[in-house]
RNA sequence: GGAGAGGUGCCAGAGCGGCCGAAUGGGGCGCCCUGCUAAGGCGUUGUCCGGGUAAACCGGACCGUGGGUUCAAAUCCCACCCUCUCCGCCA
């Protein structure tokens, strides 16, 4: 969410600021939630007082009480029960204005950071590192996508995998699925240095979810178990953010870093019939997220580290690959400034993206409710999150099988790898 | 899933429908005492929202959550959630 009283005290660099996200419905739910507020606060006020001449009622009575003066007491009770009835009335009134204005709080986007450049759509995305690790040129033996090469390998069963679970699941066997696990590993022991690892939930609470940004308006893009109003997690990110929710932290001990290989599970809604080929896009894929809580001040820089870090694992499995800055037009909701980290394939001749560290600023903290304290300060601040994907299996696994196959068809496993494939150093067809 | 017990501030723990934002103890913070430490003495110590330029201050809300009864609820009633113990089931 953002904050109301921001809203309230600048409306025009709000905005200002969210007219750059390039979707002109925004300013009419600013306008709105605006009116909300105001009319949210003209209740409360009036609810409030009346409340104080009931509370200063009840305390005569008892006053009277003491004393004997019944009459007196009856007199002053008459009078409260008719202010009951109005302060019911500003009740229900202020029960409904609040939670229109939360309704249409949870809505509206997140600011873009102003460095972020315009930009109406993915296409405007500015590339602004790379291409490092790339080839003059590849050969005809990389020209093969990774569905073939994995089907042809014996370590990818998609055709068994729709069998079990329908289509847009996946399934690695063998060295395949020992490389997919070996991916999670490396991220993990890459980032232990300074995150600790957890191991959440998969299925979360309808609120989890609302924290993130998910929902209420991208309901459609997660699987429910609606018998037991729970959603299976899209991301670590959604379990991990709300690990802090409704606490107050010391700023002392921020920032928080966390790290977690979880399945995500996305229904892809609205996405039929792109990458449905190969593992580009499925509807349950394990990735290891790491995620910070920082203080504002702390955030710009946490940035940049996790940035760092992802790319670095990136480089070390010797991809070719690229960064870039997501412009406004292409942020997503929650989202404040992002980078992405795409990865390219030769095989079906495609940059895929394979990470987004993503700054949150107070967003999704406020609808979590994560605050932070400076020592000795008075009153507390809503913390900063940020995320990113330190490794997503599926496409990185894709970009492996294509960018090393060689020409006999077998796939060289990137060095760092190996360590956790028990000794393979290449995938071969099984004679 | 069944039976029972319980959820109060940083922690422990008391709380009669009004004088309870909440006793008491511990912890924290400040001052005093003290060569240092320990012990001791005194004081202080919640959060959120609205108003106030800000501080002071004023008003409201908060005793697991949500409803209800009442002039007035931590206290009474109802529902739910969570924790603990026992039984059942289970990896």
């Amino acid at each position: 969410m953002i904050d109301i009283r921001l809203l309230r005290s600048e409306p025009e660099l709000v905005k200002a600021a969210m007219a750059r996200r390039m979707k002109p419905a925004l300013l009419g739910e600013l306008e709105h939630a605006e009116s909300l507020d105001a009319r949210l606060r003209e209740i409360t006020t009036e609810r409030d007082s009346i409340r104080a001449q009931v509370n200063g009622l009840s305390k005569d009575v008892a006053t009277m009480r003491r004393t004997k003066d019944d009459s007196g007491a009856e007199a002053l009770m008459a009078k409260s029960r008719s202010l009951g009835e109005t302060e019911k009335k500003l009740a229900s009134e202020y029960d409904e204005a609040s939670s229109a204005l939360r309704e249409v709080l949870l809505l509206i986007p997140n600011l873009p950071h102003p460095q972020v450049s315009d930009g109406n759509n993915d296409k405007d995305n500015k590339v602004v590192k790379g291409p490092l690790q790339m080839p003059k040129e590849f050969a005809k033996h990389q020209r093969v996508p990774h569905w073939e090469t994995g089907t042809a390998l014996g370590i990818l069963d998609n055709e068994r995998a729709t069998k079990i679970s329908g289509s847009m699941f996946t399934m690695q066997r063998g060295l395949g699925a020992t490389m997919a696990r070996a991916l999670c590993q490396l991220a993990l022991d890459r980032n232990a240095d300074a995150f600790e690892e957890i191991r959440p939930p998969s299925l979360v609470l309808t609120s989890t979810l609302t924290a993130t940004g998910q929902l209420p308006k991208f309901a459609d893009d997660a699987f429910a178990i609606e018998r037991d109003d729970l959603w299976c997690i899209p991301t670590a990110e959604v379990p991990l953010t709300s690990l802090h929710a409704s606490e107050t932290l010391n700023a002392q001990d921020l920032p928080l870093r966390y790290m977690a290989h979880t399945s995500c599970f996305r229904r892809e809604a609205g996405s039929a019939g792109r990458d449905t080929r190969g593992m580009l896009r499925t509807h349950e894929f394990d990735k290891v997220e790491i995620l910070a809580v920082t203080t504002a001040q702390q955030a710009p820089e946490m940035l940049i580290e996790l940035t760092n870090r992802v790319e670095a694992t990136i480089a070390a499995l010797g991809l070719p690959y690229r960064v870039l800055e997501i412009c406004t037009g292409d942020l997503g909701q929650s989202h404040h400034r992002s980078f992405d980290i795409e990865v390219y394939a030769p095989g079906c001749d495609q940059w895929l993206e394979v990470s987004s560290i993503s700054w949150f600023s107070d967003y999704q903290a406020r609808r979590a409710d994560i605050r932070c304290k400076h020592a000795g300060a008075k009153g507390s601040e809503i913390a900063h999150t940020l995320n990113a994907s330190a490794l997503a299996v599926p496409r990185v696994w894709a970009a492996i099988l294509e960018n090393f196959r060689q020409p006999d068809g077998s796939v060289v496993i990137p060095e760092v790898l190996q360590p956790y494939m028990r000794g393979a150093k290449v995938i071969s067809a099984k004679s």
